[in-house]
DNA sequence: CACTCTATATTCGTT
DNA sequence: ATATAGAGTG
């Protein structure tokens, strides 16, 4: 343990060993907050505090899953093996299949994902006969979903005037009613949405104190990783567990949250201090991962929000490059220019494709980037967008699952009941889901005893019906003796997945083949993986409960060296050496739906502060004139965000203020445009720059990859500069501008040339990697 | 009831 | 640009 205290600086080791007590610690970005959370549960074993008397809450399961393996490292996987480190909802997933029953949900309980819940929302709205224009099922959702965090139920919501007041003032006065019906229909199937995994964990600690003591226990030593990120659900839950021992640390940077769109409330890290008695407080001011001038530039931008603890982190790294802002013209331009600065800055400064990300606002914007990767034969990887899991194959088959654990998961039954198709259509459902109202029973009950109900379904369809039953049924038989994964392959082959799926012979179709069967064999790992577990129970309903909490198939297949494409919001915690943080543009960030108020705009300015401080070496920022939003070309102006900057620790390139002007009148523009291509500033000005084109001068016509220049990857062969580039030449390179070529050395793939850039910078160029244009020669 | 075509909305983020 | 929902047809 020694060795590893010894690792520490000062204002780490402190709260690392603090073993008793409340305790705060707030830990500026690449402070090491990690290494003292991971240390500290070392350091709690190693004083004889048992590992199930631990429990650590993160906020993803990737970060649980890091730490678990890093205090793995240190103690030994047996003992970390016994500590409760988990999700908020993973754990308390867990402790509500124990103790469920008290609320008379059954331990294999269905846990339902925002798929199934506004799924859901959406036939209740339906079936009650509800303007869809005006009850819009995701409003619904996140309507209710608030209600939920804020631990309003049902009984709460009609004694709260207010809230009421306010859904009728948006014209939704039957809020109530749907949500009463919404939380009634998923009890009835024996299901929790996330929110439930939480507003019924405080429900079961209030209402039942010999619980609440049980696991106030049981869990002596709490810990919260991304305390800031809370809502108030899991405030209530940290507080009642921790208030016997108050043994509670957590550790958090307000500067850091940015999920107060979903309910996290900042507010509970601010008042931390009030909450307990004799709080300590433990500041991570020191940044291990940037250059100054990364901190430098992150800490101006934060600082011009209002709402902030004290804190002020600095770093002894070196001074480092500051951060670069490029324009571009389109979105299209934009992920070229990403593309080739990450080609030559890998080739000059011999790095991994893996020491860059990309980070970006919303998931639409991967695609200029990908297209632009692709064409440069640069190994990228994108990261979240449509999970795994949520792909409608994996979905599908996950349904059969579900409903074999859980036949009264109505949204898993409304799946898969035709699906395949087998002639049960959308009226014969409606009328099941009728019956099983007025029966007050499942509508797979219903199903069962189908001829004993009263109903309007024709005697074929009753038939089909119960071979729907029946097919479910042996399912469910299979399931009390075969383990997940024959069951599975079992229930591809016989419900007629494959057949179908074998029908689809698109890309797409192949593509969804090979995710089943992906699916198949993440089963079979798993079931492999617990065959090894002493205690292993159901195979199935653990199986299905991983999955439903997971975001994306974990652990990173295939080519480890890739360039990252990610959300800013998936990116935090992480770190990179190069970072492009590309879309800067008022309107998409910050956000044209978060710029009404100033909270929301300080989240937006906290989501650019976490994407900047990822960075370790370098961030680029760049923006465009116009964007493709929406299939539609729109002009687009620089973000707020760029201006915010100290101008000490930021490198503009190309002024912000930028006049339209024609390309081919505005000399300056050469500093960002590429000649030789067909081009366009603004929507129908396409010009032909280059006059000495052999090629028709199409007017009005946008470019196409096939009409461009070969990209540097395709005629890296040297030669072609070899017998081009002369000395005297002005030049254009994607980074560095306009420069004028002092001195050519060297040949074929040794070729180099010296070039002065107008900045002044003199730099030798190998020819191989450097992509110049020629833009006069004399 | 199944399939195809068209209209419409959707694009902020995630457990 | 893309996905979904709804209408219309067989």
């Amino acid at each position: 343990m020694e060795k590893y205290l010894s690792q520490l600086n000062e204002a780490q080791l402190a709260p690392t060993i603090q073993i008793d007590g409340p305790m705060i610690i707030i830990a500026g970005a690449g402070s090491g907050k990690t290494r003292v959370l991971t240390f500290r549960i070392a350091y709690l074993m190693s004083k004889g505090i048992d590992a199930f008397n631990i429990l650590a809450l993160t906020f993803t399961n990737k970060a649980a899953k890091e730490m678990k393996g890093r205090i793995a490292d240190i103690v030994g996987s047996s003992e970390a093996k016994n500590l409760w480190m988990g999700t908020f909802h993973s754990v308390f997933a867990k402790i509500l299949r124990f103790e469920g029953h008290h609320l008379g949900y059954p331990s294999n309980f269905t846990i339902y994902d925002t798929q199934d819940s506004q799924k859901l929302m959406g036939s209740i709205i339906k079936e009650m006969g509800l303007d869809k224009d005006i009850y819009k099922t995701k409003q619904v959702y996140s309507r209710i979903s608030s209600y939920k965090n804020n631990l309003v139920t049902v009984k709460a919501y009609y004694k709260n005037p207010e809230l009421m007041e306010a859904d009728a003032m948006a014209r939704r006065p039957r809020m109530g009613e749907i949500y009463k019906e919404y939380v009634d229909r998923c009890f009835k199937a024996g299901a929790m949405d996330f929110d439930d995994l939480l507003l019924r964990t405080n429900e079961l600690l209030t209402r039942f104190p010999a619980v609440l003591a049980q696991y106030q226990d049981r869990f002596r030593y709490i810990m919260v990783d991304e305390y800031q990120d809370t809502n108030h659900s899991q405030y209530l839950i940290v507080r009642a567990l921790a208030d016997r021992f108050q043994n509670i640390c957590v550790v958090g940077d307000d500067a850091q949250s940015i999920y107060a769109f979903r309910g996290a409330n900042i507010s509970n890290i601010l008042n931390f201090q009030k909450d307990y008695d004799g709080v300590k407080m433990y500041r991570l001011e020191q940044n291990y991962r940037s250059t100054k001038c990364i901190v430098g530039a992150a800490n101006s931008v934060i600082e011009h929000n209002q709402t902030k603890l004290d804190k002020v982190v600095w770093t002894a790294n070196d001074e480092g490059e500051k951060v670069k802002v490029h324009r571009a013209l389109t979105d299209g331009d934009e992920g070229r220019y990403v593309a080739s600065t990450i080609w030559e800055t890998k080739m000059n400064e011999q790095l991994n494709n893996s020491d860059f990300a990309v980070l970006y606002r919303t998931n639409a914007q991967s695609r200029a980037i990908e297209d632009a990767l692709r064409k440069r034969d640069i190994p990228y990887r994108i990261y979240g967008g449509l999970s795994f899991y949520q792909r409608k194959e994996i979905k599908d088959l996950t349904a059969y699952l579900r409903l074999v654990l859980n036949p009264s998961d109505e949204e898993a039954l409304k799946r898969v009941i035709n699906y395949p198709a087998r002639g049960i259509g959308q009226t014969t459902v409606d009328r099941l889901i009728v019956a099983a109202n007025t029966y007050g029973k499942t509508i797979f009950e219903i199903l069962q005893n189908i001829d004993k109900v009263d109903i309007n379904i024709n005697g074929g369809t009753k038939n089909k019906l119960k071979d729907f039953v029946t097919l479910i049924e042996s399912y469910q038989v299979m399931n009390k003796t075969a383990n997940a994964f024959d069951l599975a392959e079992h229930v591809t082959k016989t419900s007629g997945l494959i057949r179908e799926l074998n029908k689809d012979a698109t890309p797409e179709g192949v593509v969804k083949m090979d995710n089943v069967q992906e699916l198949l064999n993440g089963i079979k790992d798993f079931v492999e993986g617990q065959i090894e577990l002493a205690d292993a129970g159901d195979s199935l309903a653990e199986f299905l409960e991983d999955i439903a909490l997971a975001t994306d198939l974990d652990g990173d297949k295939g080519d480890p060296d890739h360039v990252a494409l990610m959300t800013i919001h998936l990116a935090k915690g992480l770190e990179f050496g190069h970072v492009f943080i590309v879309g800067m543009e008022e309107d998409l960030f910050p956000s044209g739906m978060s710029m009404n108020t100033r909270s929301e705009l300080e989240e937006e300015r906290r989501l650019f502060y976490v994407a900047l401080t990822r960075a370790e070496k370098q961030a680029y920022l760049t923006y465009t004139l116009s964007r493709y939003r929406w299939g539609k070309l729109i002009d687009a102006e620089p973000s707020r965000f760029i201006e915010e900057i100290d101008e000490e620790f930021v490198n503009i390139v190309t002024p912000l203020k930028q006049q339209r002007v024609n390309p081919m009148l505005d000399d300056s523009i050469f500093g960002d445009i590429e000649p030789n291509r067909i081009r366009f500033a603004k929507p129908k000005t396409a010009k032909i720059l280059r006059k000495d084109s052999k090629k028709k001068p199409e007017k009005f016509q946008i470019s196409t990859p096939k009409k461009m220049k070969p990209l540097a990857d395709t005629d890296n062969s040297a030669s072609s500069f070899d017998t081009k580039l002369k000395e005297g030449n002005t030049v254009n390179h994607d980074r560095f501008g306009r420069g004028e070529v002092l001195k050519l050395e060297g040949t074929g793939a040794d070729a180099k040339a010296e070039i002065k850039f107008q900045n002044g910078d003199v730099k030798k160029l190998l020819l191989r990697f450097a992509k110049l244009d020629i833009l006069r020669t004399k």
